[in-house]
Formats: structure tokens, C-alpha cells, sequence
DNA sequence: CCGCTCTGTTTCATACGTGAAACAGTGTAC
DNA sequence: GTACACTGTTTCACGTATGAAACAGAGCGG
């Protein structure tokens, strides 16, 4: 289930960095849908991260984000010596959700803090996990 | 203003420079199906701009070419510079002394966990850094 | 109470991207 | 010749993403 080499889109994160937005900035889906060409309908199923949206859709919808594709559409493949591709071993092992669940129970961290440094973690982590998987300790070196 | 009426995903541009890397290396189609998990009738529409490819599919081509997804997705720039490396852009303006002072000011966060997450962001950041936001203009400029 | 307007969610018919397999060439060997 | 192994392209049944519209609920004013 967890196989990295054929899910590269990550549906769900997608869909709570535009809920989180929206609901930030007190839009209705029908609003973001006038702004984005994006129907209300898909937009909700996107949101509930129901399917896999449409090429054009996610393009239009980071856009709006203003969200670099390679947090939505991250492709790491284990494949060969592609020195080209940074990869960077996180001390201890750590992956976006527990980070996230530590600093969201850490009640005396400020909420914005928490997000931002949460948001942030999970950018670098997806950019450059190790292509192994999760928090096992096979860390692949070069 | 915001006309996202526009098609975001040029799959010409992406078609293109699949043949192109794919006769350079003299590979068939299906030898690059078996690579990238994307079928040789599919890979054969894309590379002559046949129908919109799934999101999956050029995630997985756009790995394959270890091309930046704003390349294929979303405003994309007259180039012919094949300079293809992962840029990120960080939310909001944030640089690391910024961010570690932050985490440093935060004094009920517990010193490990600003350490550790001052270190992610430096190293982060410092690995994908978009210096000067060059080329791109498009907005977030900093 | 009854409309009215907003919200997000969910049918529903349609459109289309998909991969397996069939197809059409093109060499190359025997 | 005619087999065989390739190539890229196209057909075909199937799955599914899509937007319009219908739906369910909340809030509000009359």
C-alpha cells in the first residue's frame, strides 16, 4: 500500500492546503470556483481528497495556491545514481505526520508556528525522503 | 483578470521533450513504458500531443525527464535552456535567520524541537533556495 | 411558519484518458 | 520468398473525472 512508485500525486495534501487556504480567506467554493474555472462539485472532491483530479484542475488550482507542483506532484523513483537529485537523511527518524503531531501537541507553540514549521517540513521531506520507506532505518546512500 | 479559462498543462512542450530525450538515448517506446510505468499507447499519444495525459502519468514523465513541473505546468517561459533542477518556493518570506529567530523567540517551544527544525529549515532551504527568484518573476518575488 | 439565500455534498449523464491488444510498417535473417 | 522481431500507431472496453443540477442543512428576515 505504501508503495511510493506508483502514487505520485499527492490528492490529499493537495486538497487541505486549498481547504486550509479557502477557509483562511473565507471563500465558499463556489468562490474559489468562479476564481479558479474549477467546478464547486470537483473543488469538494478534491477538498475531501476523493479521486484523482484532473491534470488541468491541479494546475489551476496551485496556481491559485500559488504552490510549487513538486509539493503536490513529487516523483521520487528509487532508481539509479541520479546525483542530479538532492537527498538529505533527516536527523532521528521523522516523518511529516509525526513531526506534525508534535508540534501540533505542543499546546505552548504558537499556532502559526506550528503550521508554518510543519508546512515546511513536509516541503523538504517530500523533496528529498529517502526512497526507502517510512520510518525504517534504511537510510540508501549514494 | 485571473484567466484560468487557459489550458495550464502544454503537453506539446512535455510530448516533445519526451521524443526528444527518448531518441537520444535510442530507446523504443516501450522500453520507456517499462521504465516509467506508462504504457507504450499512452506514451505514444503524449509524445505527439494527443489528449491531455493523466496527472499521474506526467508526474511520472516528468521524473523520468527530471524536468521541473512549472516547465510543463502552469506559466511556462519561452526557454530552451535544459537547466532542470527541483526549486521549491517557500510560503510566505522566510529565510532561515528569520525562521531560527523565530523558533528562538518562541520560548515555550521546547529547545530540541527548535533546534531540529531551525536545522531542517536551514538545510531546506540552503538546498533549494531560490535565490533570486529569477527567472520566474511571476509573483512572490523576493 | 414560511420563504429566501447561502453553505457543502452528492447524484447523474457525458466525455475522455487508460492499457491491453490488434494493427501496420520496417528491417534482418534464413 | 517468408518468417521473425522489432518499431510506432490505433482500436476497443473500461474506469473514472467532470460540471450542471439536485440535494440537504444552516442561518436569517419577514
Amino acid at each position: 500500500m505504501t508503495d511510493t512508485t506508483k502514487s505520485f500525486v499527492n490528492t490529499v495534501e493537495l486538497g487541505r492546503a486549498i481547504r486550509r487556504k479557502r477557509e483562511e480567506l473565507s471563500l465558499s467554493l463556489r468562490d474559489v470556483a468562479d476564481e479558479t474555472s474549477v467546478s464547486a462539485s470537483t473543488l469538494s472532491r478534491i477538498e475531501n481528497g476523493t479521486g484523482k483530479p484532473d491534470a488541468d484542475n491541479i494546475a489551476r488550482l496551485m496556481n491559485w495556491l500559488d504552490m510549487p507542483m513538486e509539493r503536490v506532484m513529487g516523483a521520487h523513483r528509487e532508481d539509479g545514481d541520479d546525483s542530479a537529485k538532492a537527498v538529505v537523511y533527516f536527523p532521528h527518524e521523522a516523518t511529516p505526520d509525526i513531526v506534525e503531531a508534535h508540534l501540533r501537541a505542543d499546546r505552548n507553540l504558537s499556532p502559526e508556528t506550528a503550521k508554518a514549521l510543519s508546512e515546511l517540513f513536509r516541503v523538504a521531506y517530500t523533496q528529498f525522503s529517502v526512497p526507502g520507506s517510512d520510518t525504517r532505518g534504511r537510510n540508501k546512500r549514494k
